[in-house]
RNA sequence: UGGGGUGUGGCCAAGCGGUAAGGCAUCGGCCUUUGGAGCCGAGAUUCGUAGGUUCGAAUCCUACCGCCCCAGCCA
């Protein structure tokens, strides 16, 4: 299935979308918002939230904005901002003039609490932290009042002032919501609305000691730029009451509506801030940016398309119930794009040599390749053919099994776009027994890879001419983790414990098509029978790296597997 | 054991009272100068379980069971 012709079906968010619409709700608009914490890197799971988002609104030609929830200055850094704006304007998505930070709202928002205190909702309180705990109860049982929730307002708002003056510590007092101790959900439980907190912000500097709490800080900003639907992931959903309560206090422009839906999962890798940032701090991974690493950098830099993860989060769907989607569906979204896209080139990744007895020996001709089968619209391109050339030495088998269609003693291949060769001979060396190279002879009558008797060949293989080949390095993704979910398993181990040790295997000395010299960083291409290559960011001239970003269906690995298996 | 969610084939997911879409994966077959791609076909007598309502239920009602989230001055 093309993307293009993909019809998006109707999920509960554009039910309750076009309910609104019909209704009239909103003057019919829709608004929405991608609201990232700058305090990580953005992975496939925020492209979900990010094509959900940015897509509807699109869809329904309404508006999204891009807005930082940056009211936590401990955590989070100018580094992350940049690179989830890059991010985002990569997965293709623009939010236009639309770029807005919560920290600009710092002032309006103090506003806010102020008319909260004075209409007796929110309270100074000078509870430590851990006495606030201690009051809030537990799940079963009600929480008690703060002796400072009956304060008069006169008071809270000298002293809400005072901590906006910095005249207080850190930790000594907090401004609090007044709803309901006693609420069996314990965010309505007079919730932190600010902190005091002497850290300097990544946008506000030190304007600041108190920090307003995402609670709070969300409903309103969400109001102020009029968004009409705003996703958030389950885990808000014992929040929305809150939000509704925060909203209906205040004199805001308009009242949003909270819709939660369930966050991506996918198998064989992880999506958490803390695991993400335990690997790339312990050096697991070389960085942020690891093609093994689900972080759209890392995706990036394996290959993968903008293209093939829109589809993607399309095609997964978004629904209330948690699920864990399987890693073979983002790898088939890859493979569907490129497959139309990429140019198909040959790459040998374990040379094994083949001296082609009966071609003159000096001689090299050009052949003519197509770019892609998919697409003649991109055109031809010359194979440089000679007596020595390379293949790939698992297309070589001295005892083959059943039904191995490739090369062995005395049978017949196709080169790709060439000749039909025969083997005649294997030479090993004395000593190891190890095959140095095949001696095989070619038919000229075969030239292009077809002959008019029309006899059948086994099977094609690719190869590359061995004087006119290019050295390169190519290194090998596989599955971040050896299990789909560590979470399933028997007896629960840390993440860690799960790292596949296979999940990277650096080839050297592998030889490709001379075609490849202009190469690119983030050139993609088919490596014929083999995968999805992409050129790598430590690519140089002398030494080109490309990283496998997924691998072709491989049917005979099926086969062979079986064959194991009996 | 308080509250909020959620249970449809191996994995996602439509369905919203009229007799189980679609995708991935899997398994057959066709085709093939990539064992690629493509094409065709197969698989839930059944929708967590048990009752009930109805001519008719995955869809309505009741009870039970499973799983997830909530006791940050994180988001």
């Amino acid at each position: 299935m093309a993307a293009e012709d993909f019809t998006p079906g109707l999920n509960f968010i554009r039910t309750i979308i076009e309910a609104d619409i019909k209704a009239g709700k909103n003057g019919g608009r829709v608004h929405t918002r991608f609201p990232p914490e700058p305090n990580g890197y953005l992975h496939i799971g925020h492209a979900k939230s990010i094509c959900l988002n940015f897509g509807l609104a699109a869809e329904y030609r309404g508006l999204c904005n891009l807005r930082f929830d940056d009211t936590n200055p401990g955590k989070e850094d100018v580094e992350y901002v940049d690179s989830i704006m890059a991010d985002v304007g990569w997965l293709g998505f623009d939010w236009q003039d639309r770029l807005y930070y919560a920290s600009d709202y710092f002032e309006q928002l103090y506003e806010f609490a102020l008319h909260l205190i004075r209409s007796g909702k929110a309270y100074v309180c000078a509870l430590t932290a851990g006495q606030i705990r201690e009051f809030r109860g537990t799940l079963t049982e009600p929480g008690q009042n703060s002796p400072c929730r009956e304060r008069s307002t006169a008071e809270s708002l000298d002293l809400f002032q005072r901590m906006r003056a910095g005249e207080f510590p850190d930790g000594s007092y907090v401004l609090r919501a007044k709803i309901d101790m006693a609420s069996p959900n314990l965010n309505m439980r007079d919730p932190v609305l600010y902190r005091i907190r002497r850290e300097s912000h990544h946008r506000t500097g030190d304007r600041w000691c108190i920090y307003p709490m995402y609670d709070y800080t969300h409903p309103i900003s969400d109001a102020l730029e009029g968004i009409t639907h705003s996703l958030c992931t389950l885990e808000f959903e014992d929040h929305r009451p809150f939000y509704d309560w925060a909203l209906d206090q205040l004199p805001v422009p308009c009242h949003p509506q909270q819709i939660e839906f369930a966050r991506l999962n996918l198998s064989y890798t992880v999506m958490s801030k803390r695991k993400l940032l335990e690997l790339v701090d312990k050096a697991y991974v070389r960085g942020w940016d690891d093609p093994r690493l689900p972080t759209l950098t890392g995706l990036r830099r394996r290959g993968y398309t903008p293209e093939a993860i829109r589809n993607f989060a399309e095609i997964v769907g978004v629904a209330k119930r948690e699920s864990m989607v399987d890693m073979a569906l983002l790898e088939h979204c890859l493979r569907e794009d490129l497959n139309k896209r990429a140019k198909r080139v040959m790459a040998v990744l374990r040379p094994l040599k083949v001296v082609i007895s009966n071609y003159p020996e000096n001689q090299v001709e050009e052949l003519d390749a197509e770019n892609n089968p998919e697409d003649p619209g991109m055109g031809t391109r010359k194979l440089p053919f000679s007596r020595e050339i390379y293949i790939e030495q698992d297309d070589f088998r001295e005892d083959p099994p059943k039904k191995f269609f490739r090369l062995s003693p005395g049978k017949e291949i196709r080169l790709k776009h060439a000749y039909y060769i025969r083997c005649v001979d294997v030479i090993k060396d004395t000593q190891s027994g190890e095959i140095k190279e095949l001696h095989c002879t070619y038919d000229p009558e075969s030239r292009g890879g077809w002959t008019q008797d029309g006899r059948k060949v086994l099977g094609t293989s690719h190869w590359v001419s061995a004087a006119q080949a290019l050295d390169v390095e190519v290194r090998l993704y596989d599955k971040l983790l050896s299990v789909a979910n560590p979470a399933g398993e028997k007896e629960e181990k840390d993440f860690m414990e799960y790292l596949n040790p296979a999940s990277l295997e650096i080839v050297k000395n592998c030889k490709v098509e001379p075609s490849l010299v202009a190469a690119a960083p983030g050139d993609r291409f088919q490596f014929l029978r083999q995968g999805y290559f992409c050129v790598d960011l430590d690519s140089t001239s002398e030494m080109p790296v490309f990283n496998r970003a997924v691998t072709l269906r491989d049917s005979w690995a099926k086969i062979e597997k079986s064959q194991q298996v009996k």
